[in-house]
DNA sequence: GGGCTGACGGTTG
DNA sequence: GCAACCGCCAGCC
């Protein structure tokens, strides 16, 4: 098995994130079949190919702040195209993962 | 081929 | 509750 094919996965996870919705760097990792590798998904998003036009701003880490990723233009610019698309922000900057946290098993209960 | 680094996570202090 | 350290895997020098 081909180390590519992890990284293509984590793209396609990560391409698959709805808008609203965040996920959280462990659970990509996870999602891609390295639960033990969260840096190995940090990584793939640093070298991950602009013509992708992966929603990287969506992914977030275990505590719900966004990633030192300055290169979108400052971290008011990411949190602002999250809270643009219906990510809920707490009053100490974080992410409200416990709402806006993307599950596989999306409850249509829970979504309004 | 070996060592360092990195957009993280969990545990310990 | 917050800060710091260790551990993890893959990529790059």
């Amino acid at each position: 098995m081909n180390h590519s094919n992890l990284y293509q996965k984590i793209y396609e996870i990560v391409a698959d994130i709805p808008e609203g919705r965040v996920a959280t760097y462990g659970q990509i990792a996870w999602m891609a079949g390295r639960p033990n590798a969260p840096r190995v998904v940090g990584y793939a998003m640093s070298r991950v190919p602009a013509g992708l036009n992966l929603p990287c701003h969506r992914v977030v880490n275990k505590s719900g702040k966004l990633a030192p990723y300055q290169v979108f233009g400052g971290e008011q610019f990411q949190r602002a195209l999250l809270e643009k698309e219906g990510v809920t922000f707490l009053e100490n900057g974080c992410i409200d993962l416990k709402k806006c946290q993307w599950s596989i098993y999306v409850p249509e209960e829970d979504m309004e």
